[in-house]
DNA sequence: AAGACGAAAGTGGTTGA
DNA sequence: TCAACAACTTTCGTCTT
């Protein structure tokens, strides 16, 4: 049994890159020093590469490994305490469930009423703004990435106090419209008012205040991040989505988009490349997943259509 | 008949004085 | 605060396929 054979056996100490020395594929993580070290010919091709993220004792059973284990669920920002709350026991008991004295009972009791006490009105505001985060999410159908964060923009916020006056939905609508942009998955404000209880104004009010207050400043939405929903909402073919982005680069170069609704020029570069590969949509359905009316649509078309000559 | 087109009037948001 | 303005919407009659 040759070294590398030896080693496949142990999964995490084998690393798949080639050893510039002697071009051996197969390198091996010492946990020892933290190097990384050729199986073959013993080159150490990085120092204190390695992190060993295993525990430190060892376990031989399910049984074993749950007693040893000391650590429990990843933290969240969607969760209130972020999964890793403390909470004094409502029953009187010591860890043997032997009853406390009266004494200790009243003092115990005291610091449950102290403790809840720190944490109401913190705790109180993110309860109801979080549930309002994960419904406000799913609907929207954001991933979780985009959940988290606008769950810390949101702390963010409370921290600062910019929610004290406004309501607790306009900031959470606002932090999620504000994250979904920055990372590329614009929804549009009016989406985001119609699954919320604020309207449109309100939300938008909101944002601004976050932007000023937390020094966040987003450009202008991009309208190719629009194109996959869109399509994905008419049923077409990537390669129409391909074209469409192709021609809004295109009006982005001869400056049509400026000022205009980027959804309405996604919606009209997806009509028109989609009339090129032959999956005609008519106006009013494009116009219709794209929120807008049919002359928005037609207005953005013919501007595009002469000036890039199609 | 459905879809596309375009004119006209109205709405809501932004900008600059 | 207010007027001017561009973008957008609504409505509706007409044209094209």
């Amino acid at each position: 049994m040759n070294v590398n054979e030896m080693y496949s056996e142990i999964p995490g100490l084998i690393t798949i890159q080639t050893c510039p020395e002697c071009n051996n594929t197969h390198i091996i993580s010492d946990y020892a020093t933290g190097n990384l070290v050729c199986a073959t010919c013993g080159l150490v091709l990085s120092d204190n590469y390695v992190l060993d993220e295993q525990p430190e004792w060892r376990a031989f059973s399910k049984e074993e490994y749950n007693k040893k284990s000391r650590v429990g669920d990843p933290l969240s920002p969607l969760k209130i305490d972020y999964g890793l709350g403390t909470t004094i026991d409502k029953r009187n008991q010591d860890g043997y469930g032997n009853l406390l004295t009266p004494r200790c009972a009243h003092r115990i009791n005291r610091l449950r009423w102290l403790h809840d006490r720190n944490h109401r009105s913190v705790t109180r505001n993110l309860s109801k703004a979080l549930a309002e985060l994960k419904r406000l999410s799913s609907q929207l159908g954001l991933p979780m990435s985009v959940r988290n964060e606008a769950a810390i923009i949101y702390r963010k916020a409370l921290r600062k106090r910019l929610i004290r006056g406004r309501s607790i939905d306009g900031m959470v609508a606002a932090s999620l419209y504000l994250v979904s942009r920055s990372h590329g998955l614009p929804r549009t404000l009016r989406e985001i008012a119609s699954t919320s209880r604020l309207d449109k104004k309100e939300i938008a009010r909101c944002y601004r205040v976050l932007c000023n207050e937390l020094n966040l400043k987003l450009p202008p939405t991009d309208a190719t991040s629009m194109v996959p929903r869109l399509a994905n909402d008419l049923g077409l073919s990537s390669s129409v989505q391909c074209r469409a982005i192709e021609i809004l680069k295109e009006a982005e170069r001869l400056k049509l988009s400026i000022g205009k609704n980027p959804m309405s020029l996604a919606a009209a570069a997806l009509y028109i490349s989609a009339i090129e590969f032959g999956e005609r949509r008519t106006q009013q359905e494009v116009a219709e997943v794209a929120q807008t009316t049919e002359v928005t649509l037609r207005n953005r078309y013919k501007e595009i259509k002469r000036e890039l000559r199609l």
